[in-house]
DNA sequence: TACTATTACGACACGTTGTCGTTATCGTCT
DNA sequence: AGACGATAACGACAACGTGTCGTAATAGTA
């Protein structure tokens, strides 16, 4: 089953999940339309339903008002984004995409150190 | 001037483009639809063109036949996918994303080293 | 029962993608 | 020069995903 990427506003409405773990369509139709034409009530639904769709969203439907959560996290969609361009672009390996990124100097000084502390501290787990 | 994304079709040519240098439309057909039913000249050159459009391929029309090759390299693809990536998904910071891809084990223990050598290397150029 | 809010469903416009057909252009062969 | 074959150029098209909205059905409530 793969998961397809998200668009546009359909990762508006699961940042929104990603934060706050449950939420109504309408505290979502609020945070996404503030200004709130009252039309917009279906196109939340409707992002609702594709997601469900999609299986990214979880719904709730024991009381009248569903209530929302994501059926998967934001660390798991960043790793499957993340496998689906290393497929597409490196035949599956990832240091090439890494190497890039450092010699581009687009990964900060710092965030260097902080990944050579995640790798150093995998290391140590001891992945054989 | 932003990239946007490669579709299939266009990321096929491109491959050829980032293995072969420099080719004809013609090659490129030949290679892409070996069936050759002479109608996909025509898709290959819209292919050719849109790509060119969005600044991916160079053409050369000094001569009759033109010569394309691609104007981007993979590595600097790659490196603007990750970017897009990290941007939309971890607010521009990359070390989430490899703290994920750690965790959970799709980088093998081969990989970790070989980027963790690219990283030290890269430290003592100074970075400063 | 009447009213309000929510859900469900379908329609629509828009952009992208991949495909193809047609016409114009170029080089070459006789 | 004339004709032929291959290529380039251009436009049309269906399919698809996305975001939007309108309308009908439904549930809860005063």
């Amino acid at each position: 089953m793969k998961q397809p990427a998200l668009a546009n506003a359909e990762l508006g409405v699961m940042n929104l999940l990603w934060r706050d773990d449950q939420l109504t369509a309408r505290q979502i139709r609020d945070e996404l339309y503030p200004d709130a034409s009252k039309a917009q009530h279906g196109t939340v639904q409707k992002l609702l339903q594709r997601l469900e769709d999609k299986g990214f969203v979880r719904r709730d439907r024991s009381l009248s008002v569903h209530l929302f959560s994501s059926a998967i996290s934001r660390q798991t969609y960043v790793g499957q984004q993340l496998e689906s361009l290393a497929e597409t672009l490196t035949s599956g390996s990832f240091a090439p995409l890494i190497t890039h990124l450092v010699e581009t100097q687009k990964i900060s000084a710092d965030e260097i150190d902080r990944i050579r502390d995640i790798l150093n501290q995998h290391e140590r787990q001891g992945v054989e």
